[in-house]
DNA sequence: CTTACCAGG
DNA sequence: CCTGCTAAG
């Protein structure tokens, strides 16, 4: 969406990240890779920090729609665009009779632009529970994504949306390298990946990174930074961006950032950088 | 204390050195200054970790008597050596009906070592509360002092005992930089120097540290780590060696260990090393 | 094995 | 401005 050659450019580049700690990306190199990559839109998992240090490390140079967790460094999501916002909304829909679980809070954003061609693009940023199999706290994460995939109900229905993040979800064998390893691991449990089947296959949102890498293992998104799991490309694909059939038309380009020309890992997850061509 | 040209030295070199957390010191160097300063004997404060830790950090080479904090993480005295204990005392004496205060607990240690010479040297290494002035954890620092003094009184009358550690009090003007801006901090107090002319005037026991440095400002042991503290040698003479006069009588040497050949600051105290002659 | 929180210094 | 703890990942 960049000014080039007198014109506006038709590509918007949209990257997810779960950054792991926004202090310590930057710390650790976060800003070489955002020179590099010049992406239009970051939708931001886990910034970990409170919303005047969120804006002081982003920059003047962004439009940035921030949700903290209740919980002090803990989770956070927010969007940053080069495009201004129409508007935000940053909370799930809460059920008739219902209060906002206070770990829901500070796991999704939305924001809407509005594209040159003058259609609204709806953009979420969303960073889902991760969870421990056999502990209450997969309660808190199957809750959670009931209200998500209420709300992808009604997103779907848009003609431009895209929801980014890290889903904490491995959909199909081929998004973990040690899936046999991991069949009763919170992250790749039947009740889990089923959710996403509904995603994809109900609602008819398009999972971008599998799409376009085809049937393929990987490409990864996250590895733990125990041992080697890096080196060994030992990882999970669980930061997507999925998108309207629309939008998922004009995809030219996706591709994981593993390692650019930023040497060190600033984030156990690499961003996920799609390029839509929103002519 | 080291046998050199085929027969036994008679110097004995203690170093007392807080290390803010062992770990930490000896990732960051603390191993090479040991291999410059060779002590016989160090007295170790606020290792800060659980004594199998320590054991496996300090490695085999010494006798070691250390004592955790009953908080993890917090405190914790230590002595190494190279001469075996006779006897190890691991808690000041508890008053009549008294018990140990949970905080009291290692932040005093005792160890007697039998010299060449056939006779008992007792040593100690201790770690006084800091407090804050003002607050409540000054009434735990005065009432440590009390315990610490009353035991001085029966050390002050053995021949050869010396008392090393980080006291968390300046004695006199000359020991610390900034002495006006801190006569109402703790550290700097009227009453809690006067437990310090006590251990020296009455009982007669050497602030080893003052006697071979003269009346001259400093040589401090301890910097804040904020700011250019180190750099402008803005300290704290805090960490010292209190000798009986028999004892004081054979000091050869002391210095602090402010940066020897060791460039990196291994903690926000520097070794207090005393070389005895105790022939 | 990393994040940020916190208390203690 | 460090330490190690803790919870969460």
């Amino acid at each position: 969406m960049s000014v080039a050659g007198g014109r506006v450019s038709r590509v918007l580049t949209v990257a997810t990240i779960n950054v792991n700690g926004l202090r310590a990306a930057v710390r650790r190199g976060m800003p070489a890779w955002q020179q590099e990559c010049a992406p239009d839109v970051m939708l931001l998992q886990e910034l970990r920090a409170p919303d005047d240090v969120v804006r002081e490390l982003l920059g003047p140079d962004w439009h940035v729609v921030h949700v903290e967790a209740a919980a002090k460094g803990r989770a956070g999501v927010a969007i940053a665009s080069r495009l201004p916002f129409e508007a935000v909304r940053p909370l799930l829909p809460v059920a008739e009779g219902a209060e906002e679980p206070e770990g829901d809070v500070g796991r999704w954003v939305e924001a809407d632009v509005r594209l040159p061609d003058g259609r609204v693009l709806t953009l979420v940023s969303t960073y889902l529970y991760s969870g421990t199999a056999g502990t209450p706290s997969m309660d808190a994460k199957y809750a959670h994504l009931d209200r998500v995939t209420a709300r992808l109900v009604e997103l779907a229905a848009a003609e431009l949306a895209v929801v980014g993040g890290d889903i904490n979800v491995g959909h199909r064998e081929l998004d973990i390298k040690n899936w046999k390893g991991n069949r009763t691991s919170a992250g790749f449990l039947p009740a889990e990946r089923a959710y996403l089947d509904r995603w994809y296959d109900e609602l008819g949102l398009v999972d971008v990174g599998r799409r376009v890498a085809g049937e393929v293992a990987g490409p990864y998104t996250w590895w733990s930074w125990r041992g080697k799991a890096f080196d060994n490309d030992s990882g999970w694909r669980i930061d997507v961006q999925a998108a309207t059939p629309a939008l998922a038309a004009v995809v030219d380009e996706a591709r994981v950032d593993r390692a650019a020309t930023y040497a060190e890992r600033f984030s156990d997850h690499a961003p996920f950088v799609v390029r839509y061509d929103v002519g």
